[in-house]
DNA sequence: TACTTTAATCAGAGAATCTGACTAGAACAA
DNA sequence: TTGTTCTAGTCAGATTCTCTGATTAAAGTA
């Protein structure tokens, strides 16, 4: 089996689950807008830093951060270093969310680590990781 | 780094250059489309099983089926087993852009087993097609 | 200062996706 | 057999996501 498949398959797993905790939880938030939010960064993100980062165009971020926004997940504030520009921060609301992603994610982990073992797990791991290095355009 | 995102972005990254090989060769064709036309069967699927397997509904699957049958990618002939159900099949257009995609496939694991070595692939891909049993709502 | 680049937004359109309602055939129970 | 229920697919309508192209304002540069 084609191992882009083979990728996709337990990538989107993962984002079902924690998105739907998340939801679950209260948060009023979508795939997309979560793709975007992960993005930004403890200090703030550039838009367009934000647009590279989830691969889509500055106006699919500057759309997204708009509703993020209205929702009050992200606040976007000057940019000392650079008049244009503005940084996307998220707001303590947002913060909430992160304790019920991080849980979801620990189950999802001990149950892929009860079905694979411990072991292929790790190198799993270390195997996403490396490939990272060659497959993020923004790292 | 979360292992969700540690396995978007390889995945994204082989669908992107395998639709960017296809396209380039003269199909036009969008990822959605290639999402639900990878799914069907050498037999000839129902919509209802494209749309289980690409995680969709059931219209957007038609809608998706519709376009590439228009392209003349698939096409829907009566299933003899049911006759409120039809099966989607590929046409032999679309089997040519199958060696397209083998082989930018191709590259793309030759270039990853450069990156990480014969090892770590090959666990990957165990580690893979195991975490497929837990999370591919279709197998 | 004038030219070029960059960060962000505005405007408009197209693609992908969904929910809800419907039709026709199949399956099943009395 | 005859209803009743279930299943496969479609129709209608709306929302969400995404893009291309043009514009504004600030920064960098010759």
């Amino acid at each position: 089996m084609n191992i882009g498949l083979l990728l996709f398959i337990p990538s989107r797993a993962v984002e079902n689950r924690i998105l739907a905790a998340v939801v679950e939880a209260g948060f009023e938030i979508t795939q997309a807008q979560a793709r975007v939010l992960m993005r930004v960064g403890p200090d703030g993100t550039r838009l367009t830093e934000l647009a590279e980062a989830a691969q889509v165009t500055k106006q699919t971020a500057g759309f997204l951060v708009d509703q993020l926004e209205k929702a009050g997940y992200v606040e976007r504030v000057p940019d000392p270093s650079d008049g244009r520009a503005r940084l996307v921060r998220v707001t303590d609301k947002a913060q909430e969310a992160v304790p019920v992603a991080d849980a979801e994610m620990a189950r999802i982990e001990a149950e892929w680590e009860q079905h694979i073992g411990k072991r292929r797990m790790a190198q799993l791991r270390e195997a996403l990781d490396m490939l990272g290095e060659i497959t993020d355009p923004y790292r």
